[in-house]
DNA sequence: TATAATTGATTGACCAGTCAATCAATTGGA
DNA sequence: TCCAATTGATTGACTGGTCAATCAATTATA
């Protein structure tokens, strides 16, 4: 029953779950056979998947819990940061880590299967939702609202005002990562950020008099 | 080889699209069976699906063409503004279309069902984003630009700007309606909507003299 | 030699698409 | 008016193929 060697049993698993994420990320869940993932592992057989796997969506949550840790440090990284600092010297720097973390293959690759999984499981869905985006959304909103009450920043509903923030550079990923538009390969990843985030402590000053506004 | 009554056809098929569409948003493409689409579609036999479409992938297209105005509207609709409007009267306008679209059922199947397809596929991610979110960009892109040039607007890159407007709106309906997020669904589209177009014109007034920024 | 790792064959379920047969409505001839 | 021919619509059985998963047999290692 214990294995051969825990290292080269560990280096298989990882072997067939780098092979996984990449066959799930070109052609989805359904659509991989498990041929498609024992080539894309360069591993022999589709049986010894079975060697190390339950089955195919076991598979699916060891690629997700093993590759995780890349979004999961979005939120580990904020949450080391010192939530007193002010907006200017703090946003800039979680803005840009994050953007710093969607450069990497491994996580646009990851990203796509979460997305598509999420969009088609509402368990799934929530399940992301609380390591990811929900998780990385409030504790931003957190912050925004602690320093709304320091009079650094213009109040807001705290939730809106997290989306403002990072709504830009969630579309900027999408269109360039995704939809691979021209037109955002061409906007560089540091341009955007300064821009997102300058443009946001723009208008969440606090001594906003009230700007140009719709009016009717 | 006609059909026997014109307008029968017509509803049976559409009859088929809608079935089809619901499945395919539940279940993604590759997951729905033909049985899936028939029991959706309430139509007694997967055979029936072939006196109407040539094949699954055909059907797929299909459905797309027939819904798909609800996403082209966006862009038809800004082909119909004056772009000579100034910003604090279109954008509110604008944006608030593009909210309503938003609220439809049939619009967020059809999201989740061309979102999913493009990720795994380039060349619907181009088709896609041609009469979608690119198009839609670059004339947003086009008209910002315009009115930087006419001094109503703060200059910079126009690509970036439009991604400011339209990230936050896009965020939000990812949030609520893919990841079904508490703090998204508490906020009314109405407020995001406000919000985000207060924030963009505020922080893309010409008149800026130059705001908190990062400094180090 | 004993045991884990690996393979390739196999199984049973399911699927997309085909097709022959049936059904039901319309048509038209007497 | 009647009924038979015609035609499109619909069904359910069927086919070739693929897939996930199992398993017996083989290989490699310690």
């Amino acid at each position: 029953m214990p294995p051969r060697d825990e290292h080269d049993y560990e280096q298989r698993r990882q072997q067939i779950i780098d092979g996984a994420l990449e066959a799930f990320s070109a052609k989805g869940f359904d659509g991989t056979s498990n041929k498609d993932i024992a080539e894309a592992a360069k591993i022999g057989s589709p049986g010894l998947i079975y060697h190390y796997f339950k089955d195919k969506v076991d598979l699916l949550h060891q690629v997700i819990l093993a590759r995780l840790p890349l979004i999961a440090l979005i939120d580990t990284a904020s949450t080391q940061l010192d939530l007193d600092l002010p907006p200017e010297e703090l946003l800039p720097e979680l803005v840009g880590n994050v953007t710093k973390v969607l450069q990497s293959e491994v996580t646009i690759a990851l990203m796509k299967v979460l997305l598509t999984e999420a969009i088609r499981n509402r368990r799934v869905a929530q399940m992301v939702d609380e390591v990811g985006p929900g998780r990385a959304l409030r504790l931003l909103a957190g912050y925004l609202e602690r320093q709304m009450d320091a009079g650094r920043l213009r109040r807001t509903d705290p939730h809106v005002a997290a989306r403002i923030l990072v709504g830009p550079i969630f579309a900027y990923a999408l269109t360039r990562f995704i939809f691979e538009q021209a037109e955002a390969t061409r906007i560089e990843p540091e341009l955007m950020v300064r821009e997102t985030v300058t443009s946001f402590l723009h208008s969440m000053a606090p001594e906003a008099n009230s700007p140009a506004q719709a009016h009717h």
